[in-house]
DNA sequence: TCTGGGGTCCTAGGACCC
DNA sequence: TCTGGGGTCCTAGGACCC
């Protein structure tokens, strides 16, 4: 791939979420993969699916280098991290950000941006400037200007490319006639609260240094689980939605058992193609209220399976469906099944079910033990044509080196 | 032919309580 | 004719993020 143009498509492979540098101006975020195909041919450009499994393990070694650099920290994203950079390194932050880059780079591969800076909206920004403008080599830090040049710096981003500020919220600064991030610095906090939504202020009072938006050190658990997935093919046969529905169920349910939780909501929506207008449409979803926590697997396919009889309608061709939990709690908090339907013992029982099938299922990889109503063929599963090796989780596709 | 997925937070309004 | 005040909890919808 080096020294070539670089795409990344979304789930299904879409849409297009990732472009390098050089080819920004001609393909835009999210354009329809379908568009690009001149583009590509004329550019030579490499095309990739997304390979959560191969980005989800990178993330992971980035996070545990730059974890002994600041200790304290928020993972924000897959490919961001907040820090709070410790005392020692005071004397010159600048040079501490560019060891860490060194590190990561040296062990593994990648380049990072830092930004520097008293409140997030502002390390936001700094790093912003550092990708934009290519010529702080990787690091800035806004602490060492004075606050005259923090403002032309500022000057320089578009109200929109602050952190917090959507297509909505810029349209209404506009209107108000702000547009960079140094006048909404110095708008009236409170006219932001009224128009903004206390959202709003605290972005202002952030650009001013005054931290409104706190670091989260530890990643608090999950209230809301979702999985929902354009399907490869149109679908009109229950039995397959049924497949569908119940392999996303387990996959949400895993992830439920994953961060120590239990579910009691579990909401199952369906919906056709909605670019073509000229075929019928239908969109619909049940929520169903499951009547003690849980995150025993069978027990959720039985919900969602209910739910989803409960919308399915003939005669259309169906484009996707999902599977969206909510009402989740902590496993230690259980409560008691007032009518006695549940035991402890079965209880018990169905948690060690459970954690066995976890265990295969992470050391032999997904869908080694899985339920037979998810089905073997899965026909409806996203397209991924141009998938990379899963290189640093999957024995079988780590790449050879021949002589 | 082909158009993504997974999250959080805030607010208003309705239902309820004493 | 005239009909209180002070709360909490829940949900849907809309805004935002990567």
């Amino acid at each position: 791939l080096h020294g070539r143009q670089i795409i990344v498509l979304s789930n299904n492979d879409g849409c297009v979420v990732a472009r390098s540098r050089g080819i920004k101006r001609l393909i835009k975020m999210g354009q329809p993969f379908f568009e690009c195909q001149d583009v590509i041919k004329q550019y030579n450009v490499a095309v990739c699916s997304s390979n959560y499994p191969l980005y989800a393990e990178m993330s992971a070694r980035v996070m545990a280098l730059l974890a002994e650099f600041a200790p304290t920290y928020e993972k924000y994203s897959i490919d961001e991290l907040f820090g709070v950079l410790p005392d020692y390194a005071c004397d010159d932050y600048t040079a501490y950000a560019k060891q860490m880059r060194e590190t990561v780079f040296r062990f593994v591969g990648l380049v990072l941006s830092v930004g520097i800076g008293p409140t997030k909206c502002l390390t936001k920004i700094a790093t912003e400037l550092v990708k934009k403008t290519q010529q702080y080599g990787g690091v800035l830090d806004l602490t060492t200007f004075s606050e005259s040049d923090v403002d032309a710096l500022l000057d320089q981003i578009a109200v929109e490319d602050v952190w917090g500020i959507g297509p909505h919220y810029s349209l209404i600064l506009r209107e108000h006639g702000i547009q960079t991030a140094c006048e909404l610095k110095n708008a009236d906090d409170r006219w932001a609260k009224k128009h903004l939504t206390i959202a709003g202020q605290r972005i202002v009072l952030e650009l001013r240094g005054i931290p409104c938006i706190p670091l989260v050190p530890r990643t608090p658990a999950k209230k809301s689980i979702v999985s929902a997935k354009t399907f490869g093919k149109e679908i009109t046969e229950l039995a397959e939605l049924q497949g569908a529905t119940a392999t996303y169920t387990a996959k949400v349910a895993q992830k439920l058992r994953e961060q120590g939780s239990l579910v009691s909501g579990l909401t199952v929506f369906v919906h056709t193609n909605r670019f073509r207008p000229q075929e019928p449409q239908y969109a619909n979803s049940a929520t169903m209220r499951i009547p003690y926590p849980t995150s025993y697997t069978p027990e959720l396919i039985h919900y969602a399976l209910e739910g989803l009889k409960s919308i399915y309608r003939e005669g259309f061709k169906y484009r996707k469906v999902g599977v969206y939990l909510s009402k989740i709690s902590p496993e230690g908090v259980l409560q008691p099944d007032l009518f006695g339907e549940v035991s402890t013992e079965v209880h018990y029982k169905r948690a060690q079910l459970m954690a066995v099938i976890d265990t295969i299922n992470r050391i032999y990889g997904p869908d080694t033990i899985s339920f037979a109503i998810e089905g073997i063929d899965r026909t409806w599963k996203m397209r991924q044509a141009f998938l990379s090796g899963r290189f640093t989780t999957q024995w079988n596709e780590i790449p050879l080196v021949t002589m």
